[in-house]
RNA sequence: GGCCCCAUCGUCUAACGGUUAGGACACAAGCUUUUCAAGCUUGGAACCCGGGUUCGAUUCCCGGUGGGGUCACCA
């Protein structure tokens, strides 16, 4: 059988990392199992939809290469992807439960049942509508809410795919609204038939569906309709581990992660493993390495912190993979134009990348840096108090100017060919060590860098070029009079 | 409160009855090209508790404790 997952976030605003990883859960699965992913969009809460989430979620899910079969975009052979574009199907489920005695209008008024429902609390029960279902039916107008008559009243057990036998009492089954007063159906009611006309496989979802999953599976029985395999992903916890990761509680739009510079690579990898391993200590996949790998049987049970820290060295690792044009194509974004435009101009840019590459986490962090203006000493010589020039451990003006004039020497034996920071290290290395690393090195390192903070001199030298690295020099001896 | 789920270093996790309980992130110390970053080396750090089952339990069972979820005309 053709495995068929889907993911159905309502349009209310941004999607957060649990989210997503949801999303990726169902995605890997189907791509594992070559099997489809459907996006459908649950919108009937039109109250709290949101203009743009729509777009937003498939921005999103594209930005992290999720991509679906048919979704809000893509009709499938069953219609339409967006639940307000069904409402017949939910008309006719409905009417086909009504037919079987399986549902019956709600008589109640709102603050009937909020009464109901506050003295079920000061009793401390739970509330259970079906203690309140009335003794004959009406026919239904469309107006009331429609109401589920559970057929049978009893305690369910079932399999997940992820926690194996589950079960719930009969507390957890009650007569849930189907059909609501607007005419939109409820998602218990809508996501059922749907993913019985999409012909869904395999559910994934967070683990706060287990304890409504006895009334999904009553409906199940009252439709006729055999359910499809749960696959229940434990929670995505905040950083403290107090609570669910949610919109409240800091949880981030994904796509801001984009704008800070993270690969969608990085991030796909991360939210892998939070809830699943491979069973080995491997970590870094790309994302086509953990389709090979997905399966079922490792993803976890209990609930997993989301670790930006991780997160960040997993960017870190990813960016390490990235070959020098694609660096350079993400760098661009995060660098001013000047800047960009100035180490371009002088070709600078090639022979940056592994060194901006080495001191970055993420991309933004090339931001930061630019404004810190550690970047503009590569294309233009740097300005700097001469004073700046002096080691710690000897001030002396004259025999800083000596020791440079010394390192200048040295530096014009190599000629062009030879001028890469390994080999300017092993000219000027002796002479630093026999006259004191730092007494050497310090200058050697401020005049190019102009810097008390930079990479180390011959890494410098190298980047800029043995012309331009000479005339530092000179300018530097000159200054020191 | 009822019902349900979960439980290994601070965090993500490995282990599927017998291990000095492993790895990664983070943290600390040392080394390193007086700086920064990176890197390397080393270190501290966990089986929630109590009963069973067993020759032997982190692992299986039961109970407790703790945490989380859920009890909507939200999904």
């Amino acid at each position: 059988m053709k495995v068929i997952t889907r993911f159905a976030p309502s349009p209310t605003g941004f999607m957060h990392i649990g989210g997503v990883r949801t999303a990726l859960f169902a995605y890997l699965f189907a791509k594992k199992n070559e099997g489809t992913l459907i996006l459908r969009i649950e919108d009937t809460d039109q109250a709290r939809a949101i203009e743009g989430s729509i777009q937003h979620i498939q921005d999103s899910l594209s930005w992290l290469g999720i991509d679906w079969e048919y979704g809000p975009d893509k009709p499938g052979p069953f219609g339409s992807c967006i639940q307000s574009e069904r409402m017949d199907s939910y008309r006719a489920f409905a009417q086909k439960l009504m037919d079987a005695g399986h549902a019956y209008p709600d008589p109640y008024t709102h603050d009937e049942i909020t009464a109901f429902r506050e003295t079920a609390k000061a009793e401390k029960r739970p509330f259970l509508f079906r203690d309140h279902r009335p003794e004959t039916f009406s026919v239904w107008d469309g107006k009331s809410p429609l109401r589920f008559k559970v057929p049978e009243i009893k305690r369910y057990e079932w399999n997940d795919a992820v926690r194996g036998e589950l079960e719930a009492g009969e507390e957890a089954l009650d007569d849930f609204i189907l059909m609501k007063g607007d005419g939109y159906p409820t998602y218990n009611f809508a996501h059922i038939v749907d993913d019985h006309l999409m012909g869904v496989t395999h559910i994934f979802r967070a683990d706060e569906f287990i304890s409504s999953t006895p009334r999904f599976l009553s409906l199940y029985d009252a439709l006729g309709v055999p359910a499809p395999v749960f696959v229940t992903l434990p929670a995505i916890l905040r950083d403290d581990r107090t609570k669910k990761l949610g919109k409240r509680d800091g949880a981030k739009d994904v796509l801001e992660y984009k704008t800070e510079g993270y690969l969608p690579s990085a991030m796909v990898n991360y939210l892998a493993l939070i809830g699943w391993n491979p069973g080995t200590d491997e970590e870094i996949f790309s994302k086509d390495e953990l389709i090979q790998r997905f399966s079922v049987d490792q993803i976890q049970k209990s609930g997993g912190a989301f670790n930006e820290m991780k997160l960040k060295w997993f960017n870190r690792e990813h960016i390490l993979k990235l070959s020098s044009d694609e660096f350079l194509k993400h760098a661009s974004l995060f660098l001013s134009k000047e800047t960009y435009t100035a180490l371009n101009k002088k070709n600078l840019l090639e022979s940056l990348v592994p060194l901006m590459r080495e001191r970055i986490q993420t991309f933004s962090e090339l931001k930061d840096m630019d404004e810190a203006g550690e970047f503009s000493f590569y294309a233009e010589a740097p300005t700097y108090p001469v004073s700046g020039l002096l080691p710690k451990d000897d001030m002396d003006k004259q025999r800083t100017a000596t020791r440079l004039k010394q390192v200048m020497s040295l530096l014009n034996t190599l000629n062009d060919s030879e001028w890469h920071d390994q080999k300017i290290k092993e000219v000027v290395w002796p002479y630093a060590e026999e006259k004191g690393r730092g007494l050497v090195l310090w200058p050697f390192r401020f005049t190019l860098s102009g810097r008390g903070k930079s990479p180390d001199p011959f890494t410098i030298a190298g980047v800029i070029g043995k012309k331009e690295t000479i005339t530092r020099i000179e300018d530097a001896i000159r200054a020191l009079g």
